[in-house]
Order: structure tokens, then sequence, then C-alpha cells
DNA sequence: ACCTGAACACCGTTCAAGT
DNA sequence: ACCTGAACACCGTTCAAGT
């Protein structure tokens, strides 16, 4: 939502840091990283939704146009906390055999939502939207996919599933519901529940008591009250499997 | 963001069609239907981000509290025009083995997001924030499943592995760039690969040249201006297959 | 270099009042 | 029942001015 009080306006830019005065030293209260800490505490209590600069401003001590000489605009505020957050995830992955370096990635990435469940919404758009990736991850997807016999066009499409993989899951499982009215959506679930027709629906019918809250579209707890772990292992299981079984009918066809 | 003016208020309430008194009609100029098609076509046209209610009254030629009579909010509105687009993915899917029913399941949904790309970071969490799913959708789901042999504790993890395929691959893959700057964004994007490091990223470099602007992380288009066909493709395939070896597996250990 | 005060141009939402 | 006018309480962002 951009708003310009001007609309016409030269782009603000990064200062770039220059060496000090000798002796003149200005204390820096500010500074970017404190300003990103702040906002990613912010976010995470409240979401990306209800962040807003003002009440940034108020945390730090500082008049909200302050923050605009550190940063260029609220978007980009959320963006750098996203990539904070996102940075780091592939470090340390032991070594191994490709399907558990995969495993393991997709459990980082997991657990990196799990401890910010409010970015769930955002972490795939932003990660997108963030020319920072991490380089680190990327080198380890592309040498896992090589150690499992994918080259050339193939390893791009298995690289793409891969990504999408990492993402798919945890996004869906941490995305929270809205934290409007808390006993109304829940409420709201169980009448749709209740409305489904044996007759026209027979198979969902069969095994709503199986699904009910603890399946997508189905539930009303998220996944920080309720995780859903063993779908999750089913998640990576297929993966891994549907990987292995490509891979080989790549090899076959080659 | 929920800014209200009163911040203690009771709720505004859908209004109940009354019958109209015989002869006293009323032309209804507004509607709900009207209101949601307008603002369908305002979010495709310009994203959830930039649709606001005063540009949509506009378009309606109406005042901006007028909406509020037929809809209770701006999530709402994001909502139900989500909902509009979600709706019937699930219709005349052809019978068949149940392999071809799910890609046919996949297909849909990536078609359904071909046509509201803008929709793309939204339709997950709006998905689940939205009470009124699919029930076709749903029901077709579990009987795939049922017919690929999942049962009980099995089938649910399975529905959710279903659910987030259908999500994962073509949410990313149509999530736009931020609209803000074009040529800014690709040059940021280059930028990046050009800094990867052949030493430190040895096989991420090895790939680099194939995967520029075709691979997640790695390209500047969007998915509507260059698909990411073959990688979809891919994606099914994976899900498919693993989902038949898993099944295999559960049926060897029981 | 870094921050403040005050303003601008927007918002979503409400409320009383009209018809 | 349905819509308008006008207001309220917020926003993000800018700009001149301070230090």
């Amino acid at each position: 939502m951009p708003k310009t009080a001007v609309p016409v306006k030269p782009r603000v830019g990064r200062p770039r840091k220059l060496p000090l005065a000798r002796g003149a030293a200005a204390a820096p209260v500010l500074g970017r990283e404190r300003i990103l800490d702040a906002a990613l505490a912010l976010i995470d209590a409240h979401g990306p939704q209800a962040f807003n600069i003002r009440e940034l401003a108020a945390q730090l001590g500082v008049a909200p146009a302050a923050i605009y000489w550190h940063v260029p605009s609220r978007n980009a505020l959320i963006s750098g906390a996203a990539a904070r957050v996102m940075n780091g995830v592939a470090d340390d992955i032991a070594p191994g055999r490709w399907q558990d370096r995969l495993r393991a990635l997709l459990h980082r990435y997991r657990g990196m939502l799990q401890r910010h469940p409010k970015l769930a919404p955002l972490v795939a758009s932003e990660m997108l939207g963030n020319a920072a990736f991490d380089a680190v991850l990327l080198d380890h997807v592309v040498r896992l996919l090589e150690d499992a016999g994918f080259d050339g066009a193939a390893l791009v499409d298995a690289y793409n599933v891969v990504i999408a993989a990492m993402c798919g899951f945890a996004t869906l499982e941490l995305s929270a519901a809205p934290a409007e009215d808390v006993g109304e959506w829940e409420a709201a679930c169980r009448a749709q529940l209740a409305r489904v027709d044996a007759v026209r629906q027979p198979a969902l019918a069969r095994h709503l008591g199986a699904l009910e809250n603890k399946a997508f579209l189905l539930r009303w707890s998220s996944g920080t009250d309720r995780p859903l772990g063993s779908g999750f292992d089913a998640w990576t299981d297929v993966i891994v499997r549907g990987l292995e079984a490509r891979a080989r009918a790549l090899r076959r066809a080659a």
C-alpha cells in the first residue's frame, strides 16, 4: 500500500556510512540493525498486517521520521525482517545421503517458520521479492540434486520442485486463522463441517471425524497450537520418494 | 490492518433480505454480488495491496459508506473475491485412475491462479481463512486417496499432502515480484547472480546459466510472463510418484 | 550525519441523516 | 431497506529545521 504524500519524489536510498571524523563521535543511537531487530519483534508479536512505523518508532524511543533515514519504506522493513529470519536455514547441514540432506533442509525451513509463525503467509512472497537469497541454501539444493542424478534442464525442474516443497507444506501449516474473533471462527468452521452432505460428498463424510481440526481447510486451530507433525513427515516422505522415482525414470529414458 | 474509528462497536452483520413489500420495489442498485464482482476486477487489476474501498465505491458510482451495508469490512471483500475464484475448481473432473484425477486437480488449481495471478500470494491464506471451503473439491481429494489405498490416519496425512501440493508450486510460480520498479528489480537480481562465488558455491555456480530467470529465487520474470511449465510437470510427477511409493510402502508395512 | 516537529495525502470505518 | 455526507482516528511518507 504505497501512500505517497508527494507522488513525484527522488528516492531515499541507503545512507553510505562515511568514516567518522576523528574525535567527533556522534553516537549512532538507531542503526539499521537495531531497527530491523525491533521490527522483527513487532511483526512476530502482532503480525505484518498490524505492523506500523509509528509503533516501531515509539518502541525505539524515536520520532517516526527517524526510521526513514535508515530504511526507505515500511515494505523494506518487512522484507528485511523476513530476510533476517530466512538467513542461515541451510547452515550446518550434516553430510550424508542426498535424501537425508533434503529431509534436513525441509525440517530446518519448517523449524524457522515455527519460531516465526506470523511470517508464514509472507515468507514465500518475500523470499521471491527479496533479491538477497541465501546462496548457501541454493548451493545445498543444487548439490543434493546432482547427487540424486539430475542434470541440465531436469535439474532446473527438480530445483524448483525442491524449493516449492520447502515452502509448500510449512507455509500452509503455520498460516494462522484470522485473528479477529477466536470463538466465532471455530464456530463457523464447525458449522461448515456439519453441513457436509453424506449423499453428495460420501467420501468426505466417511472420513470427516478423522479429518476434523487435523486437516487443511477443515481445522480451526493453527499449526502453532496443533502441529501437523505426521502430515509433515508424510510430506517429506512423498517428496523424497517422488524425486527418487523420477530420477530413476529419467535415467531409464536416457 | 483494522483501523477502527471507534474501537468498541457492535458488529455490522449481513443484512437479511426481507421480501419486498408488494408494489414498493426499491431497485437494489448495489447488491453483494455486484460488489464482489467489482472488487475482484480491481484486485485482479492492481493487486490486493492497492485495493481500497474508496476506489471500489467510485467504480460502482456510490458513496464509500454504501459498501458497508452489504459487506462488513475490506478484509471480507478480499476473502469474498478469493472465494469466488476458488469455487468450482474441482467441477467436471473426468473419472479415471486416481493418478490422472490428481494431476487434473493440480492443473485446475494452477489454471485458476494463472487467470488471477494477483491473488496468488493470498489464495493459500485466504483458503484457510475462509470457512466456506469447496466441499466438492475435498470430496474429490478424499475419494482419490481412498482409491490410492490410503485409510485412517494415513489418509489424513495424505490429504494434507495433496492440499499442500495443490497450493505449493503454483503459489510460488505466480507470486509476482514487487511491482514498485521493474528494471531496478531485474538489475538487483542480476547483481545477486553475478555475486555467486564459484569457490564457495561450486554446485550453484556450475548450473547458474541454466537456472537464471528460470528458477525460484533466481528469476525476475513472474510466472505470468514466463510460465514454469516443465517445472510444474515435474512437480505433479514427483507428487504422484511419491504418493504411489508411499502407498506401496504402507501396504507392505501393514 | 542523524534526528525532530509538523504537516500532507491518503486510508477504513462509523454515524446520523436522508429517501 | 438502502444510500449519502461528513466526520473520526488512524496511517506512510516528506520536508524543513534543528544539533
